[in-house]
DNA sequence: CATCATGCCTAATGCCGTTAGACAGATCAA
DNA sequence: TTGATCTGTCTAACGGCATTAGGCATGATG
């Protein structure tokens, strides 16, 4: 009986996020994810630390996807420009990859789980990298990036769940946001 | 066998925001509602349309009791004070009532369920008002109000998700980020 | 060739939401 | 008072889910 098919961790991860970009982070459930990898869902727990696990996993995976593009965007900018190119790819990647941007989402309680929160917080340190740049220190980094994130992630949030019914353009209304914050961000 | 219990909306809706607030949204189940109101979980499909008509239910309390609570952050105040009433206000409800507050985010997609988008525009409309008031018309208050919805609405997951893992103050970050929004929505 | 580890399987458990249908008690008409 | 009807709760049952235990064939290893 079809033994030995081959799956591996890679191709789990990979099945998942396909599936949590088409339909949602809350559609990733192990009987599709079997169903999709022609296995039996048990069978996943060789791979995967079950439903938790595999989440876990692809936040892990999010994490490291979301710091690349955001490393990228920053490429050869400077000043100003890397603050809005951040933003743009920031918000870009949250429409290319929904699933993935969703698993970012994934709450981590402090204690538990120290590589799942330094994969997150090297994100925040790259949105904290033109802040420094543009001469911010110590807290004021911490604070600033802060409302960034803030800012970036509530947009994402309300833009996804349709939280802005009025009819206004809602790209025009992101470039308005990240003018607001540039200008009070030190500009 | 114990018949006719009186059970009522309110009293189901009542221990569901209970629930919610005390365990997270996502503890609002069917079976455990029915065992706190000394109930078989079928029972409730005579007050409640389902676990879906449930959560609606909830989405559209918190609509209310949230713009209650800014309507009261905004009595007596004006310009500025307004402003920075109403984004305190906004994160002293999440903090209050964290699974309401989460309620609230329900995605509603556009067409369906009018009496819900209704009620959340409302809320956005009071959001609006000290913007209105202040001289913004036309798009300017539809491009600031999502921009103080973003922020708003982002820091209060992000700190909820313990994604603030630096040191620094979190209410400083709050407070200088209303500062921040102040200033560029036209302070 | 014998052994063993591994990757997949089936079976079973328990939780969940949901539906169908029975029934007791309250309400109301006569 | 009696009898019919309505309604809120119940039990039974189904299907989907995650998870665990245990079996077994295949591939790797000596």
């Amino acid at each position: 009986m079809a033994r030995r098919i081959g799956l591996t961790l890679d191709r789990v991860l990979d099945e998942a996020i396909a599936l949590a970009d088409a339909e949602g982070l809350g559609a990733v459930t192990l009987a599709r994810l079997a169903e999709r990898l022609g296995v039996r869902s048990p069978s996943l727990y060789a791979h995967v630390a079950g439903l938790d696990g595999l989440q876990r996993a692809l936040a892990l995976h999010a994490a490291g996807a979301l710091k690349s593009a955001l490393q990228d965007a920053l490429e050869g900018t400077s000043g100003l420009d890397g603050l809005r190119s951040l933003a743009r790819a920031y918000r870009a990647f949250a429409h290319a990859h929904p699933g993935l941007y969703e698993a970012t989402q994934r709450a981590v309680t402090p204690g538990e789980d120290p590589e799942l929160s330094a994969a997150f917080l090297e994100v925040v340190e790259v949105v904290g990298r033109p802040l420094r740049k543009r001469g911010l220190t110590g807290d004021d980094v911490v604070h600033a990036v802060r409302a960034l994130r803030s800012a970036l992630h509530g947009f994402i949030v309300l833009e996804r769940a349709h939280g802005f019914g009025l009819s206004a353009s809602i790209d025009e209304s992101f470039e308005r946001m990240v003018d607001l914050l540039i200008a009070g961000l030190h500009g």
